[in-house]
DNA sequence: CTGTTCTCCTGTGGGC
DNA sequence: TGCCCACAGGAGAACA
């Protein structure tokens, strides 16, 4: 499951192979992503450069001329970099190619389809699935002072309210889980009731935890390339999330397991308030 | 506004 | 051991 490290590793694993590459071909073999991939995007990347790749939230950006694809990897979503098209047949769930002028192949991978692969013929930051996204986790942007401010009339349990991208950005919900697990704030917490100092350790939590993920997302970046294989992502130990029963790394006592917005939630009792 | 529920999809794993 | 069904999850959309 793709989350903000993953989607870094993604961007940093294709850009050194398609920047400034040309479009030959893009091939759609299956549409029905979560919106209509566009049928025609053929045509319209067809002799286009690009001109830039980068990450919004969890949304890669690829400038065109023209345009940008904006791609997200949803929740089984991955791109690969194969340096030899004809090498590569096309598997059960190769939903997209992307052929460049010599012969690098950028394939769209995503089995349960909850992606995005989509056109814009405009800029990025007008598009409204990133107009109205809060600040990146990792910028400067995110401080304490902002989380304050965000939280200040917020009813809902911390853990959902960290996971608004309206918020912050990025923070699915493994890492929610890790960063209230560092902080040790319990999940269910009224966004509102966290203290200052607990809004301090939550601010530097998240970005820790997203930064460390980074930095171990780095060593997998081959796996992008001419892979065989399909494991691709890092697995990263985790210190609750999955963990549900497991003593707690830190006092022992069983990990427990709660439902927060419809979503796994993993936390020790005992570290966590 | 804010908060909650629904939805898309398929591979995996827990239960029997 | 084998089968089957519930579950998992990002996040926008819809709704209260």
């Amino acid at each position: 499951m793709p989350e903000l490290p993953e989607v870094e590793t993604t961007l940093r694993g294709i850009a050194p192979h398609i920047q400034g590459k040309s479009v030959v071909s893009a091939t759609v073999r299956q549409s029905k992503l979560r919106w209509p991939v566009p049928e025609d995007l053929n045509d319209i990347l067809q002799q286009q450069n690009v001109l830039s790749c980068s990450r919004r939230a969890k949304y890669l950006i690829i400038r065109f001329q023209t345009g940008i694809l904006l791609i997200h990897l949803g929740m089984s979503g991955s791109l690969r970099i194969y340096r030899n098209g004809h090498d590569s047949e096309a598997g059960k769930h190769d939903h997209i190619d992307l052929v460049f002028d010599d012969g690098t192949v950028m394939r769209y991978h995503d089995p349960r389809r909850f992606g995005a692969f989509l056109w814009y013929a405009g800029a990025a930051e007008t598009h409204p699935l990133l107009a109205k996204l809060g600040p990146e986790p990792l910028s400067d942007d995110f401080h304490a002072d902002y989380l304050a401010q965000a939280f200040q009339k917020r009813q809902s349990p911390v853990k959902s309210a960290l996971m608004d991208n309206a918020v912050v950005v990025g923070v699915g919900n493994i890492y929610a889980n890790e960063s209230l697990f560092l902080a040790g704030i319990a999940p269910s917490r009224p966004a509102a009731s966290l203290t200052r100092p607990e809004i301090e350790l939550l601010t530097e939590a998240v970005r820790g935890v997203l930064q460390r993920a980074i930095e171990k997302g780095g060593s997998t970046l081959r796996d992008f390339v001419d892979s065989e294989g399909n494991s691709g992502y890092f697995q990263q130990e985790y210190r609750v999330y999955g963990r549900h029963n497991q003593p707690c790394l830190q006092c022992g006592h069983p990990i427990e397991k709660s439902i927060i917005g419809q979503r796994g939630t993993f936390y020790c009792p005992q570290c966590q308030h």
